[in-house]
DNA sequence: CAAAAACGTTGATGCTGATCAATTCGCAGG
DNA sequence: CCTGCGAATTGATCAGCATCAACGTTTTTG
């Protein structure tokens, strides 16, 4: 039941990358397990910050609620990424965290976190990573919805899942939407009829298979094509 | 000539709020001071990532170079304020960062800094904070660009920047932009055409006063209804 | 299992902001 | 002082995506 970051299948994508036995098992004795049904969410906007989480099974959204009372997702997160680094910053979350199927996460409680990190280089080092990836990701997506037109991003955005889908051992070229077209627009800044169309259209000229929420890479070069020629 | 943290005016905006005197000496020691002329770049992308720098007198942008050859800005920042934090995640830096003016930064070796926060848990932990308010910062800009138009972002562009003057003692009604139209267009996502015009209209309807690079907030109130409306 | 709700697709139309273009303004240098 | 160049303003036109609307499909629920 209770399963050991030193036997964890994804201690080379999350936190414990690099620690030594002795380490990984300081690192055990802090995290708890939690499961969640599909639609819970992991913590609100508002909610104390007192843990991060690393998803070991499942697929999140994060999404933050506008003064306007729109929606806006933030991102989607699968195995092995980190939820919860925005609420370090004032103790509170800024964002909802939603299970968009059925998950499980390591609750990390974050003082004993820190004081672990104090106490062992390589884990601070690999926080410190983490929450740098987080900048890095974030500014990607600022460029993307800053300069990229609607096919582009949809391109971009179906390359980032395969792309992410492949490091985790799953297959690149066919796999499962979690989310809706309407949270994909949310994301990229885009109405769902918008992602709809171009799916539609990218399986018109066979870049891709379309069923619903399933999807197949067909002509990866093809899409990447489309992100390389300048916008008009 | 050198100027040690706890003589600094900024030590409650920068990394060092909280520490005690005798913490504040130890950051003072690893700090080099550096000073760039306007146009100077303090580091660019793909420069190994050997610091981190918090801004004591001047301004910044950090850009990235897209694919297609477009710049894209992706932050301005102004003095107590922490530059080259994406640099963390893979040793490299991803993005220029280019001072708008003549300006004097403190250059923290990432080395050294990472062994004192080990150190120091108040430095710790502001530390954290820092970085997560990157994220938090981030992630407004992606609300920003996913869900406002043109004016809006303009509007918000505007009462930010008043807002972080005020926090640092200026004026919050009166400042001179450090950048171009160009510049602040490609940070809002839009064309420097767009931002001219939305800076006519809001001088036409006395929201503020414009001459060239000169600023003068009228009413911020109206300024801060434009955000609150429904796009539509 | 039937009905309803949620999700997705497709078409027609219109608005926002991009694009193209001309002019003015401000400033640095000969 | 005039010249030249980057920056900013303003106008006219156009295209991309949003919006509105109708219909089809899948999933949920009592």
């Amino acid at each position: 039941m209770r399963i050991a970051c030193s036997q964890c299948n994804l201690r080379e994508l999350c936190l414990a990358v690099g620690l030594d036995d002795a380490d990984l098992h300081k690192l055990d004795e802090l995290v708890v397990k939690r499961k969640l049904k599909r639609g819970q969410q992991l913590y609100r906007a508002g909610d104390a910050f007192e843990a991060m989480y690393a998803i070991r099974t499942g697929f999140f959204k994060t999404d933050i609620l506008t003064e306007e009372g729109l929606e806006q997702v933030t991102g989607f997160q699968m195995a092995g990424e980190i939820l919860g680094m925005d609420g370090i910053s004032n103790d509170h979350h800024v964002c909802n965290a939603t299970a968009l199927e059925d998950s499980e996460v390591c609750v990390m409680p974050y003082d004993q976190l820190e004081d672990l990190t104090r106490d062992i280089k390589s884990l601070q080092q690999q926080f410190h990573k983490f929450m740098s990836r987080e900048i890095v990701r974030d500014q990607s997506l600022m460029i993307l919805l800053g300069s990229m037109r609607a096919e582009e991003r949809i391109a971009a955005f179906l390359l980032n899942l395969s792309q992410r889908m492949r490091v985790r051992g799953y297959s690149a070229s066919e796999f499962h939407l979690r989310m809706t077209r309407e949270e994909i627009g949310s994301y990229l800044g885009l109405k769902l009829e918008t992602v709809s169309r171009a799916f539609s259209k990218f399986h018109d000229e066979g870049l891709i298979g379309v069923q619903q929420k399933h999807i197949r890479i067909l002509n990866a070069d093809g899409l990447k094509a489309l992100l390389n020629h300048a916008p008009s």
